[in-house]
RNA sequence: GCUCGGAUGGUGGAACUGGUAGACACGCAGGACUUAAAAUCCUGUUCCCGUUAAGGGAGUGCGGGUUCGAUUCCCGCUCCGAGUACCA
């Protein structure tokens, strides 16, 4: 054996553990550069080779910032809390804690193996107390704040309070509950402490409120969004029923247009930026009264075409303007509704449906009578929950206007009003009274100021975007430090941070339906009060991680101003894209609150993000044959010949197949049932099918990264990960073809060895051959990592080492300049071979990198590509002194291009200089 | 439906600002070494025509266009993937 890559591995890995190589220090004589992963939540399954691979891009980017010469912060921890161990602490009363532990042993072995640089001195866990007391610490700043509109940022709560002391609700503009109450000074004072206590709740950016929940009766729990479907639990397949619940909330709606106004300063790929924007849906417009009914619209100018108004059937006012008649057809069609909305929501040809209330409302300028309907169509949770329809001017309005025969009235002159509405703002207004005659962008304002003029309507902002539901019911999570006195929320002192999640008998809701920490045995503010017994969601903890690893120790603050001060922000970013709406705007949301706090230097997380793609998995399949009766025989027919057959395809374990033929005899030992299996063989051998599906367990494709290390090595893996493609692009794992990226590595051992695996270089100077080479290597390298294309680096590797062997090149100076290039990629095997250079050991890893010099790439001739009609026929070497004119005349003197011309003179002749020469026929 | 990606040999992919399409690697085929196998090394490998060769033709999802020249730019489609879903 020549390259023995477990022992080396195994080797250095200690090293830098024992010598804490990647420890970051909070020193400024270098500037900084902070790289970070997405944190992994330990589940119980283990890392499969999917999960590195953004991992090892990160690790490859910053063991190349340090050999660039920055202070790198490349930190890793464990996002611990979360629904999967708490799941199986219920089914096996084994603490979550403890199965945590376990897992994120397990994962941490992992990652050790794989050789990635982090900063482990730094590592955080969610579920830690001395992390979670920050993020109840947060919470706590989050409860003692209201959103200023005018200084448009957080205010501490007090300043709150002592302008209603002193001016009363006036001149207080605030993201707040839509029921505020306006008072005087005077009259906050008459409030009693829990009156007053009640309308501050109402400004907090954490709050209480009462929100709808998926509850599920059978579980006894609320559940997520997507532990929903078809309105029943995932997990079970219980009812889900729509309930009320007072919930905590986030009121991150305040913080909507600066997350928006933000997405355009950061470097993140633009479907990301995208997704958040169309979370947050802004969009502009009015709200207008008809009599007590308000609708928003984001064309005003279209109110003259209105000819009928649609509330949702869940709208509150519905039963106001249901007449007696009506009272049976609309409670039939909310009934319908409702079932509706739990069945099929995607019912995918959207029949047009809705029921005449029987009441009316005034329109706001014509004072005409404007029927009121209910329809589905219109959502209880956008906007107002009512719309007006303007049939002439929008699709939807158009389609119930014509089922329910209702009028459509032309509103600009420049409407095609043929099969469908048109939406057009270009013409002028028709049917329109005091608007007539007038443009789009002169009818709004002249709108807008009548409708406010009556007090029937104003300029409107709308979001789609909600606040976040802050509180979940279940045990595995963060306590909310909050104790409740005459119903009312209290904060802890912070002094008594953090509040620790108290034991309990079973992780299951109490028998009335309360959340487990309603189990805990005398758990009670000051042994009196309860407590708040719903816990934090899963992304509390992860909001605000990455200002701990700069100051993971401190004790009395989350992190240090000067820790903060140094780090400032995340420079790159790593992690998948399916956290965009959720983690990516929450963290974002908490970061600038923060920042209004005076706590950090940075307005944006996270500057450039990048997505790695997801790794699928690759299946592969057996084709058992099939009898007469369709039965399964014990005989399985390989996938060329399968077609002769009558057959039923099965998987087959991953890791029992290379290159897509299967090893027989542990395929008998697969399963008992094929001990004795039979094979109808091609070529001598099995060959099986195969299938892009996703990596999961039950379809036998999962390949552990702990198996291919064992059998090429980490630096193999690192690379071939690398290899596959494209970082941000997802594409699936398929272990064949790792025999390249070994067979490089051993080759680059070669280089520095005899045939007897001696080691041995040369000290002669190098040649220019040996010097193109190398320089051409360093610049590539520079350039691709610069932009995130690893995979073209790992190809120009392979290139480098095979011409430097065909070289011959033993030379010390190319080899050492080498050995800190791959460094990045290839940590392990560089290390050895830069202390067999004799080097000081471990100092590979802050060498500094390799100074490009372009002379070593100049050329004095270059081989030109002939093309003759834009077809390439023949190169033509020729001086690169040599210019446009002089190019042309060698090359329509040359023989063979005298014999593509055949006696035709060129019409044209395309020269550029360098690159191309094209000769027109 | 809308938004955003993507489509290149048997496979993964390369071609960075329009300039030699298929780099690099896998697989496959043939050969060397070996009693044999593994490992290693060498040669070939986009497709079609041409017995080998010389040579010729086609070719980057499809149909058009711009250009001396298009995988790259523009217009119209098809298919695949992701997100979102009656957003007023």
């Amino acid at each position: 054996m020549d390259y023995q890559f477990s022992a080396i591995e195994k080797k250095w890995q200690q090293f830098w553990a024992v010598h804490q190589t990647f420890r970051a220090h909070d020193t400024a004589d270098k500037p900084k550069y902070y790289v970070l992963d997405m944190f992994p939540y330990p589940s119980g399954a283990g890392l499969h080779v999917g999960h590195p691979l953004g991992y090892i891009a990160s690790d490859i980017f910053s063991r190349y910032k340090r050999l660039k010469g920055f202070n790198v912060l490349h930190p890793m921890g464990y996002d611990s809390f979360g629904l999967p161990a708490e799941q199986y602490a219920i089914q096996t009363g084994q603490h979550p804690a403890i199965t945590t532990e376990v897992n994120i042993a397990r994962y941490r072995e992992q990652l050790d193996n794989i050789g990635l640089s982090f900063d482990w001195s730094r590592e955080i866990r969610t579920s830690d107390p001395a992390y979670y007391k920050w993020t109840q610490w947060i919470f706590m700043k989050l409860f003692n704040a209201w959103y200023d509109q005018d200084a448009d940022k957080a205010q501490p709560i007090d300043s709150l309070i002592a302008h209603f002391e002193h001016n009363g609700s006036t001149g207080i503009h605030a993201a707040a509950d839509e029921n505020i109450r306006t008072f005087t000074a005077s009259e906050w004072h008459t409030f009693k402490p829990e009156e007053q206590r009640r309308e501050i709740l109402k400004y907090r950016l954490a709050y209480l409120r009462e929100s709808t929940v998926n509850w599920c009766p059978a579980l006894g729990t609320v559940l997520a969004n997507d532990e929903v479907k078809d309105g029943v639990s995932e997990r079970g397949g219980y009812p889900v029923i729509q309930k009320k619940m007072m919930q905590w909330s986030m009121r991150i709606t305040a913080y909507a247009d600066r997350l928006l106004k933000g997405l355009e300063t950061i470097d993140w790929p633009e479907p990301l930026v995208e997704m958040q924007r169309n979370w947050i849906g802004k969009s502009v417009g009015a709200s207008v009264f008809f009599d007590d009914i308000e609708v928003f619209t984001t064309r005003v100018d279209t109110i003259f075409g209105v000819s009928f108004l649609v509330l949702a059937p869940e709208h509150e006012l519905v039963a106001k303007y249901t007449s007696a008649l009506q009272q049976a057809p609309v409670n039939a069609y909310i009934e319908q509704t409702k079932k509706k909305s739990e069945l099929d929501r995607m019912a995918e040809a959207k029949v047009v449906s809705g029921v005449f209330t029987g009441g009316y409302a005034n329109h706001p300028l014509t004072g005409e009578q404007i029927p009121v309907w209910i329809s589905d169509y219109v959502l209880a949770g956008y906007g107002t929950g009512a719309v007006m329809g303007v049939p002439s001017g929008d699709q939807r309005d158009y389609l119930f206007a014509k089922r329910f025969e209702l009028p459509i009235i032309p509103i600009n002159d420049a409407q095609q009003l043929t099969e469908q509405a048109d939406p057009t703002k270009s013409g002028q207004y028709i049917n329109s009274a005091f608007i007539n005659g007038l443009t789009y962008e002169e009818a709004v304002p002249v709108l807008l100021n009548a409708l406010e003029a009556k007090g029937l309507g104003k300029a409107r902002i709308n979001y789609r975007m909600r606040d976040a539901i802050f509180g979940r019911q279940r045990y595995w999570g963060e306590p909310v430090p909050v104790y409740f006195k005459d119903g009312l929320p209290h904060l802890l002192d912070e002094k008594d941070l953090p509040l620790l999640l108290p034991e309990v008998d079973k992780y299951l809701p109490t028998e009335s339906g309360e959340p487990p920490l309603g189990r805990a045995e005398g758990w009670k503010y000051q042994g009196t009060y309860d407590y708040e017994l719903s816990t934090m969601p899963g992304w509390a903890g992860s909001s605000w991680y990455w200002y701990r690893y700069m100051d993971a120790h401190n004790e009395n603050v989350f992190a240090s101003k000067e820790a903060v001060d140094y780090w400032k922000a995340v420079d790159l970013y790593i992690g998948g894209s399916e956290h965009a709406t959720g983690h990516l705007l929450y963290s974002r949301f908490w970061n600038k609150f923060l920042k209004d706090l005076g706590c950090v230097a940075e307005e944006e997380p996270f500057k450039k993000l990048i997505n790695q793609g997801m790794i699928q998995g690759r299946s592969n399949f057996v084709y058992r044959v099939l009898d007469e009766e369709g039965k399964g025989t014990n005989t399985f027919v390989s996938y060329g010949l399968k077609d002769q057959y009558k057959t039923s395809a099965l998987h087959v374990d991953v890791n029992i197949v290379t290159n897509d033929t299967l090893n027989l005899d542990k395929f008998r030992q697969f399963r008992p049932e094929y001990e004795n299996a039979e094979f109808i063989l091609e070529n001598g051998r099995y060959i099986c099918g195969h299938e892009v599906e996703k990596m999961s367990k039950s379809k036998f494709n999962v390949v552990n990264p702990d198996d291919i290390i064992e059998n090429y090595g980490a630096d193999t893996l690192r690379l071939y990960e690398m290899f596959l493609g494209p970082l941000e692009q997802s594409k699936p794992w398929n272990t064949n073809g790792i025999e390249g990226a070994h067979k490089f590595l051993r080759k680059f051992w070669k280089l520095f060895h005899d045939a007897d695996n001696n080691f041995r270089v040369s000290d002669d100077s190098p040649s220019p051959a040996e010097l193109k080479s190398l320089h051409k290597i360093i610049k590539k390298v520079e350039e691709d990592i610069e932009r995130f294309s690893f995979n073209t680096s790992v190809s120009s590797f392979m290139i480098c080492v095979n011409e430097l062997t065909d070289l011959k090149c033993k030379n010390r100076v190319i080899l050492q300049d080498l050995c800190i290039v791959l460094s990045p990629y290839a940590p392990h095997i560089t290390e050895e071979l830069w202390s067999l250079l004799g080097n000081k050991p471990g100092s590979l890893s802050y060498a500094p990198f390799p100074q490009f010099n372009p002379k070593y790439l100049i050329e004095s001739e270059f081989a030109y590509p002939v093309s003759v009609n834009g077809k390439m026929k023949m190169n033509l070497p020729l001086s690169l002194s040599l210019e446009v004119p002089d190019i042309e005349k060698e090359v329509l003197a040359n023989a063979d291009v005298q014999r593509f011309l055949d006696g035709q003179t060129p019409k044209k002749v395309v020269v550029v200089k360098g690159r191309i020469v094209n000769i027109v026929i």
